[in-house]
DNA sequence: CTGAAAGCGCTTACAG
DNA sequence: CTGAAAGCGCTTACAG
């Protein structure tokens, strides 16, 4: 590794002229400027970003904290965020929580400390400390999934989308639909899937059961299970409408075990438009989120913020669409 | 943000003693621990790690290349390096390729720039540029997927479980199979797997057609056009092997399309163990590769290298695990 | 157009 | 046990 010293002293010139020619400010001869580049083509040489990061106090990284990296959302989310950053020459600092919310704090405080230039945070729920901390980073932050108080934010509509698929069923002919949901302390999927769903069914005047309304956390398994205590109910729902398509697929594979048709016995909706969806057997019916589009959206936001463009959203809302297929 | 110089002040110490202090490197009084303590304590105060890092040469960051970020062989292999480096207090950085070889060899270059204390490249290829860069970084390697002369690698044993795969479908009674793989240049999923598959059918002196094989690239889709291809023949395999689950999934979607039983009339068989061919009807046989495990082995020969240890593997070989279900 | 000098925020021999 | 000083590799006014 060459330093900018080693190129300034091969070329004949100081560093402060090495320094120049290659962020291509002030003014360099045309001889310089040719003697430079051919020490710096012959050496390989690159400036290091630790020496320039702790002048300029840019870096070029933005940091990136999911709950986890190997589900889909996730994957897709952090592709489109890496996808228009490296646009900018940007890299991704990558941390992830594993859903433990005392991570997620203390990450904030050490990608801050290496600097990022800005923080995306895959929003998982909506704590008071959370926003708080959000709230007082010195570095530009936009949260993905979560509408925090004083955050920039992208995020679904999570109400419409459950409404409509709720009203979707209803319009099918279901009047006895059954719901399985997360925490609601996750207030985009907990929260605000139930209560599109909630609404819809209000609006039609249907019968909403407790019975019929199960607690899942965030796998295929947990789905199944939820399915399986829906129906050890004395009467069950001819549909139901699960939050996530992973824990519809769970749901799926419990029915299909226990001999009930999809969609003939019990229909069953998800949202999301997971890859996996359109392959089990039914097809599941579901709703189409843009993730990477999501990630893409927040990438640019923080490159905004970054720059100090005043151009900045303070909420980002995306569309969805309505992706039926057999499970209904 | 605070700086050294600041918390010294405010403790009535030198900067060196606070550094002594912060590192447990040296002797510090009992008094002056305290106080500098108290000040860190009231001030939130955390040292600059590009700081740091321009004076240790060290980083606490391991760069990983992989070619695409969202797909759930990624997912996993990087949840796994990343559930390892966390362990150590270790971050990732993260760089895409999308599969462009060209971005490959400048990521390796950027992430030694930004003085990563060594890279993890989830290897697509063998091409011999790529091998001599590696062979030249300054920074500790390790290449997951792929064997690379004078490189530390994590590999499965594709030739093995191809072997082992096909075997099982003439073990159920098929003798003509096709076969559905990849570009060659990729080594281990292109030409380790063709040439397991070509083993077991000659072990077995089984006829292979040239007809029968058909390449493709890693999606779904592709999986999809290779099975249609293999039809158009006048007669047909009664088996089909294809490299990856994706390229699997492709084909039984196609099959099912054009009304063919499975496995009755054709049998399909993947490796990988990917999620959806668990939910995809019929089921797939396929065979399980331990992709987690994959990336905390990576993670942890960097690691071992990058403080220096000897204890290093030139290369672990992963098992694996025939998972026969439906769908021959 | 160019270079000397200061400074970014740390750590680490070294001298005391 | 402690502090002054040098240095890591850059950039950026400033003076010429």
């Amino acid at each position: 590794m060459h330093t900018i010293k080693e190129i300034a002293e091969m070329a004949n010139v100081s560093r402060s002229t090495v320094s120049r020619a290659l962020n291509n400010s002030g003014y360099v001869s045309e001889e310089a400027r040719k003697r430079i580049n051919q020490v710096i083509e012959k050496t390989g040489y690159v400036p290091s970003e630790h020496a320039k990061s702790l002048r300029t106090k840019k870096t070029k990284v933005i940091g990136v904290i999911v709950p986890t990296i190997h589900t889909e959302t996730s994957g897709k989310i952090v592709a489109g965020i890496d996808h228009e950053l490296a646009k900018h020459g940007y890299q991704i600092l990558l941390a992830t929580t594993n859903l433990n919310r005392k991570k997620e704090l203390e990450y904030l405080d050490l990608l801050q400390v290496r600097q990022v230039d800005g923080i995306i945070l895959l929003g998982t729920n909506t704590q008071q400390q959370l926003v708080e901390k959000l709230n007082t980073l010195s570095v530009p932050v936009v949260v993905i999934g979560q509408e925090l108080e004083g955050i920039i934010s992208v995020v679904n509509d999570d109400e419409g989308a459950a409404m409509e698929l709720t009203s979707y069923l209803i319009s099918q002919g279901h009047t006895r639909i059954g719901f399985i949901g997360v925490d609601e302390t996750d207030r985009a999927v907990g929260y605000m899937r139930k209560q599109g769903y909630l609404k819809a069914m209000n609006h039609h005047r249907l019968p909403v059961k407790s019975e019929w309304m199960q607690e899942a956390v965030f796998d295929i398994d947990s789905g199944h299970d939820a399915m399986q205590r829906i129906l050890q109910q004395p009467n069950h729902p001819s549909a139901v409408f699960a939050a996530t398509d992973r824990l519809a697929v769970g749901a799926i594979s419990f029915l299909k075990r226990a001999d009930f048709r999809i969609p003939t016995d019990i229909a069953v909706a998800g949202i999301g438009a997971s890859e996996i969806a359109t392959y089990i057997d039914p097809p599941l019916t579901t709703v189409e989120y843009q993730y990477e589009l999501a990630g893409e959206h927040a990438a640019r936001q923080i490159l905004s913020q970054a720059s100090g463009s005043t151009e900045v959203h303070e909420k980002i809302v995306l569309d969805y669409r309505l992706s039926i297929r057999d499970s209904v």
